[in-house]
DNA sequence: CACATACTTTAGAATAATTATAAAGTAGTT
DNA sequence: AACTACTTTATAATTATTCTAAAGTATGTG
């Protein structure tokens, strides 16, 4: 049961640092999204489908953009995209780099790349990050 | 005119290196994206509106979508994403970088980006490309 | 160089992802 | 406990893109 409480209450501080209160959908969102051992990658229609089969009463499509969206707002989650129009998020905040392998996605860790040569950023501006995108194909 | 001529027959090989018919829509689509000194990025919405403006008889949304897909197929053009829910495409297909700031994309030169260090690619996969996104943000 | 045929264009309908709306419900303060 | 502002929800609206089917056009063949 501590662990439980414990829990919650790192995901209602996620919720609150995201301005966002901590009504129980968004409670179970976080538990979804963060309370596991392994980062993941998502779209939104897939962690609406994936929690809402489980429930008699289910969680509404706006409430899963919405808590989604706040959420890598305050950057608790990544979002990034591939060549088509749905967005992707990412439990892995880290800074990170990935594979894509025909819209499969892997990540490498930030330290397996680093660089030779990196540009300057334009004046008045600054580097924010970096990010790889190592596209594969089948090696014929 | 000589020129002219030269020019259209450029645009009508990627026509048909991209497995289409050279219409008068698809060489004036050309015409606009390949026609200039320097490359640039686009969306199809963009690329409508742009070139019917101009002209007393609209060419159509698909046809501007079927072209751009096709062109985009043959390798004559790059497509993209940013973090929202729209295609953009590049004219530049040389391999290349590019900085995002807050929406607006600048071109990095290949050469700008060296690395010591990338990682294998997965059993029976090899690399296709590699692509550096480098996020930027004000100097605050 | 006319003709047949397969490919194109087009307007509009259809779809998919996402955002907006506004009524009913709930958290947090007093 | 009561009030008020924030949430949830179902549904409508919007945006980007793809599909459809009828009318038009490029191109090889004779």
């Amino acid at each position: 049961m501590h662990k439980m409480i414990k829990k919650n209450k790192t995901f209602i501080d996620k919720l609150r640092s995201s301005g966002l209160r901590p009504t129980n959908q968004r409670v179970e969102i976080c538990k979804f999204l963060f309370g596991r051992k392994k980062t993941f990658h998502f779209t939104v229609e897939e962690l609406k489908n994936s929690m809402n089969l489980k429930r008699l009463k289910k969680i509404s499509t706006a409430t899963f953009y919405n808590t989604v969206h706040a959420l890598k707002s305050a950057g608790h989650l990544k979002e990034f995209s591939l060549d088509n129009n749905t967005s992707y998020y990412d439990t892995n905040i880290a800074s990170h780099h990935h594979f894509f392998d025909n819209g499969k996605v892997i990540d490498i860790k930030s330290d397996k790349i680093t660089f030779q040569k990196l540009p300057e950023a334009p004046k008045g501006k600054k580097i924010k990050n970096v990010e790889v995108v190592i596209r594969l194909e089948n090696n014929n």
